[in-house]
RNA sequence: GUGGCUGUGGCGCAGUGGUAGCGCACCUGAUUGUGGCUCAGGUGGUCGUGGGUUCAAAUCCCAUCAGCCACCCCA
């Protein structure tokens, strides 16, 4: 029989990596809470429609990456999908919720893992997880730059270099679909010169065709319609507020007309976060935007409402590429108890839990027979202390301590263990 | 989803037609209560899986699964 594998595209996270987990996510969680957002925990999974009404049918997300998943007893109303991002589960929970009522704004963060069926690649998974933040209730510029902010506090904060914001904007729905036309007008006559992922564009999402590689299509873009002529002058000045927001906070940014998030529901502020020097990698960290048009598109009143979604897993690759953890320390045990004969076996049994109760961590071997194989055990575990009591130690309440870094080795009398390993 | 490269013990690799080897790791031992070094010994693989060609395949062919690269897309 064939062992079973790890299903396609997931994978595990050994203990070797998890305090780099732990830190990026610890990290993530205090910025988070230093800028005023609060934890929230969604469903894995939801009702399938709110995945197409949010993120919208004729996006990738949703036409060929959704986990579709129904109970065996469900019934063909009942289709759930898991997640594929952040957003749309929250946004339900704030509108379910009646969040509209609490003291505005409202702005809530999340750690979760999310699913793509995607063919999989270094750095793009089946699953993944995300750092998510949302900003609802206000729909000024404020908000926007504040999530930026927040997202920024984060990368800086991990120690990340050659980050770079890549910053657009939409306009709003009635602006961005008068410009698609244009765009449709520009490049329709076009269709035999471009490439063929853009003709079925075209139609689909014109402003996809913007940031295309090929060079079939770059050819035309210089001569293309831009975004930014078709933007009113209320969007105009929503955008240069934000801007002036990054410029006095520091935050350096390059303007990047091309940038379309994949996502159907923005509007004005779009971002993106790469880094530089993974050439050709996944080098989008995350990204996020306004998209004011949601909430009501799902049934909720309107309310300004901004949001960003960072993928945890590209990040760490990153800093581990950047050596950022390497300052990072695994997991030690305090002391590691060793019995050199029966009575010493007994004082030991009794002082485990003694030790736990003080908080302190401790490892032991008591299967092993020798004091040589115990203290071995001790050096790989690698403890800070071996802590070695026989018949002698135990008659006079004593333990013998050892430093197992410098071999160091003294009596300590039992009543005084939990002090010395503590000040120590 | 499209095209390509790769797949040998836990990890990193060698072996390109004649019935699998190295390093690391792991386990045991080097006298009775002291580890990390060294030395000696040992466990572990039907060579991703399934089929085919051949007297004979890890080595050739096909399929399949997985990883990786580019595209698509995105975190």
């Amino acid at each position: 029989m064939n062992p079973i594998q790890s299903p396609r595209g997931t994978r595990d996270i050994l203990p070797d990596r998890q305090p780099a987990w732990q830190y990026v996510t610890e990290t993530a969680r205090q910025t988070a809470g230093q800028l005023s957002f609060r934890p929230i925990t969604i469903p894995s999974y939801e009702e399938a429609a709110l995945f197409h009404r949010s993120i919208g049918d004729g996006t990738d997300i949703i036409d060929k990456e959704l986990f579709l998943t129904r109970g065996i007893r469900s019934t063909e109303e009942e289709t759930y999908a898991l997640r594929p991002e952040a957003t749309a589960g929250v946004v339900r929970a704030f509108i379910q919720h009646g969040m509209h009522t609490w003291p505005q704004p409202v702005r809530l963060y999340t750690i979760l893992n999310v699913f793509r069926y995607d063919r999989p690649q270094k750095g793009r998974y089946r699953e993944h997880t995300q750092f998510d933040v949302e900003y609802f209730g206000d729909t000024g510029p404020f908000a926007d730059a504040w999530v930026i902010f927040t997202t920024w506090s984060f990368l800086n904060r991990l120690g990340l270099s050659g980050l770079e914001l890549q910053l657009n904007t939409l306009g709003t729905s009635v602006e961005r679909s008068r410009y698609a036309a244009q765009l449709q007008e520009y490049f329709r006559p076009l269709r035999d010169r471009i490439s063929e992922d853009s003709v079925a564009r075209l139609e689909k999402n014109p402003l996809r065709i913007l940031d295309s590689k090929d060079p079939r299509d770059k050819e035309f873009m210089d001569a293309a319609p831009r975004l930014s002529e078709a933007l009113g002058p209320e969007s105009q000045a929503h955008f240069d507020a934000v801007r002036q927001y990054l410029e006095k906070w520091r935050i350096p940014y390059r303007l990047n007309e091309q940038l379309v998030r994949g996502l159907d529901y923005y509007s004005h502020t779009a971002f993106e976060w790469t880094v530089s020097g993974q050439e050709g990698q996944q080098s989008s960290l995350g990204g996020g935007g306004r998209y004011d048009g949601l909430l009501p598109q799902l049934g909720g009143s309107t309310v300004g409402a901004v949001g960003a979604g960072l993928g945890l897993d590209r990040i760490i690759e990153t800093c581990e590429q950047q050596g950022v953890f390497d300052r990072l320390t695994q997991h030690r045990p305090d002391a590691y108890l060793v019995a050199a004969d029966t009575a010493g076996k007994t004082a030991v049994i009794e002082l485990i839990p003694e030790l736990i109760a003080a908080g302190l961590s401790v490892d032991a071997g008591l299967d092993k027979d020798s004091v040589g194989a115990q203290m071995k055990a001790a050096a790989k575990s690698q403890s800070r202390w071996a802590v070695i009591i026989g018949a002698t130690e135990a008659e006079r309440g004593e333990v013998a301590v050892k430093d197992l870094e410098s071999s160091e080795q003294r009596t300590v009398s039992q009543a005084e263990l939990v002090s010395f390993l503590r000040d120590a």
